[in-house]
DNA sequence: GTCTATACGGCGATAGAC
DNA sequence: GTCTATCGCCGTATAGAC
């Protein structure tokens, strides 16, 4: 296989075992696992742990940006108004399917007293709130409102509140109010079976 | 001294140091430098680093509890409107003067995946939420809104998108939006000189 | 381009003295 | 009640063969 392929697999399987465990909890041999090769060609192709941890942070938060740049540009009429906020928040819903780039880039932001991950965690989260406010046209009132509900989301995901919890009245109750389209989200909440 | 003082200088120690560096990140010997005490002594009075943990999530949330209660019992008359949702929006900010203890939950909130620690997170968050809808009167959209805005401080807080991060201007509106009380919190959001 | 073998360090936990 | 010494595992990273 092409090393240029060969990454592009490793790096989807550290983002699913990064979201999973954590950037600590993370090994670069379950990593390896995942993509289908052996533990010291991670490390041989991305130097160290913490580099392809990097990389991780650093992809998703494009693939972020780029899917929020796609909706401001198919519907440049709203910027700054109302349904534009909707769409976006859609979109990063949509976005969970992807198992574990919310998630790496939740770990990430839990990083921030890392010397090497915590600046780029922080610089992350600014491109993001940036992007909101000068592109998006969103108030400083409108990104948080929409920034807090994404980390809710996040939160929600990581502790894995659906599955059997799902049985608890409460718990199904705050999943409901707390996700905009219950049905294609509630795959992506559940655990995976493996 | 007698093991019971010891043992809360501990707990409050390996508060501090989760919250910092995360469950697997953080480990039973910077939990003893910092409660001043050798690090087979911490492991010796809570007998596994999980089990520790797991004592400085119940109390943690214990703590959040009781606050909420506080405030509760001291404006039994505003259950269920809106000044109190203010009022214990209020106590949540106030604990983040206890540097950690927000930050440890949040940590454990990320540990879904985890066989032990993820079930107690996931219980724990239930009954936070429970005790917005059946004791302060929430509305489940209020509590949402409450849940969500106390996910984002967290993140902010854990992130440490503060200190010299003040500088950029888009990093302070940010922080500016997001904190209810400013001045108390900016103290809380700086990273200790340790 | 990919593997096996292995060195090296760190951390949780145990043993046992005082 | 608290320490020192230490064991053993596990995980990152390196060396080197194919």
């Amino acid at each position: 296989m092409p090393a240029e392929q060969r990454r592009e697999s490793i790096l989807s399987a550290a983002t699913e075992v990064f979201g999973e465990r954590g950037y600590v909890g993370a090994t670069t041999d379950a990593v390896a696992k995942a993509a289908g090769v052996s533990q010291p060609y991670v490390v041989r192709m991305f130097g160290t742990k913490e580099n392809l941890f990097l990389e991780v942070l650093h992809r998703a938060l494009e693939r972020l940006l780029a899917t929020f740049r796609g909706v401001i540009a198919e519907h440049p009429d709203e910027v700054g108004c109302e349904p534009l906020a909707g769409r976006i928040g859609a979109a990063y819903a949509d976005l969970l399917a992807d198992r574990g780039l919310l998630l790496s880039l939740m770990q990430a932001f839990m990083l921030g007293a890392d010397p090497v991950v915590g600046p780029a965690a922080r610089e992350g989260f600014l491109q993001v709130y940036r992007l909101l406010r000068e592109e998006a046209g969103f108030t400083p009132e409108q990104a948080d409102q929409f920034l807090s509900h994404g980390m809710m989301l996040n939160t929600l995901v990581a502790i894995g509140m659906a599955g059997d919890y799902a049985s608890d009245p409460r718990a199904r109750e705050l999943v409901d109010v707390c996700l905009p389209s219950k049905a294609p989200l509630v795959v992506a909440l559940a655990k995976k079976p493996a």
